[in-house]
DNA sequence: CAGCGAACTGTTATGTTATTACACCGGAGC
DNA sequence: GCTCCGGTGTAATAACATAACAGTTCGCTG
């Protein structure tokens, strides 16, 4: 698995690779990125952390672009149903995809600090909780796995 | 792992057992299973499903427990901080510990038809997730594990 | 026994997150 | 042109959760 979230990286072009493969995508699929969709898209990545539906909200009115609470959680519904952003149960928010098009699981490291958030790969079929589901005949659709915890640099700051 | 939650089983033995252990467990610990606490317990092992806060309420306000939020959600921190209970973060609700007084750190099949939920076992140390977070050097203390699908008794009833 | 603090409960008010419902708009296809 | 459809704008409200403070009980301690 390939952790990404808490290193430093080239943040602009992230926020481009972002935004370019939604948009491949959308044109690929025949998906409608529009402006809404894409500036909600934009602000995930330019924020990189997790963010309340109410704090995107707040940009898009700023910016014009909506004030009514439908605008960001329609946005954000077809932002995470293509698989460009994560809602992250445990913090009511959402977080850009790191593997944006890669058809994948999704598992995050939380932390309860900073609230950044690192999002790795969980393969639900095969781990303890997958295995007994199969065991019993449950059908897993969909998997949540989110890990609350101390990032690196948070546990340097508690010890000073 | 041990799975339950979709067999048939001893009902009411279920709630007596669940009770009592929560009982002994406050006896050894020096805590106060009161009257709001043990109903909320009871209910939520009568009901043998999540729950949400306010139905929670619902029930108590007709036994004359107690009608405001807090009440419930005092009584659900209580349960859920001393493993008597656990929140599934998906569906903002509450079920009853199928594994009392056992230190554990549970993972959860959740039906999407008939919202039953099954426990089970997630060791966060020994998967996937939990590995990488090691090699990153983030430390984890609570995983959120709930898988979403169908159980098999919804799948039956599908194929009508 | 009075005074005190800790833990719990009762209540008001409010904050935060999310959805329903309906009007409107613009482009694709007939 | 007309209609369907997907998207947007907006008002209203539902659902979930917490802050703040008053009142009670009870055990401890002086």
């Amino acid at each position: 698995m390939e952790l990404q979230g808490f290193e430093r990286h080239d943040h602009a072009s992230c926020i481009r690779d972002g935004v370019d493969a939604a948009a491949e995508h959308c044109r690929r699929e025949g998906l409608q990125l529009t402006p809404v969709r894409r500036r909600v898209l934009e602000i995930l990545l330019e924020r990189h952390r997790a963010l309340g539906a109410y704090d995107i909200l707040d940009t898009l009115r700023d910016e014009g672009l909506g004030s009514q609470p439908p605008v960001a959680y329609r946005a954000l519904d077809f932002l995470v149903k293509n698989g460009f952003a994560h809602r992250i149960e445990r913090l009511n928010a959402f977080v850009a995809c790191n593997h944006p098009g890669e058809n994948h699981s999704p598992a995050f490291l939380i932390c309860r600090k900073c609230d950044r958030v690192a999002e790795g790969q969980a393969d639900p079929a095969s781990d303890m909780l997958g295995r007994s589901a199969a065991a019993i005949g449950f059908r897993i659709e969909r998997a949540v796995v989110e890990a609350e915890g101390l990032c690196p640099a948070c546990q340097e700051n508690d010890r000073k």
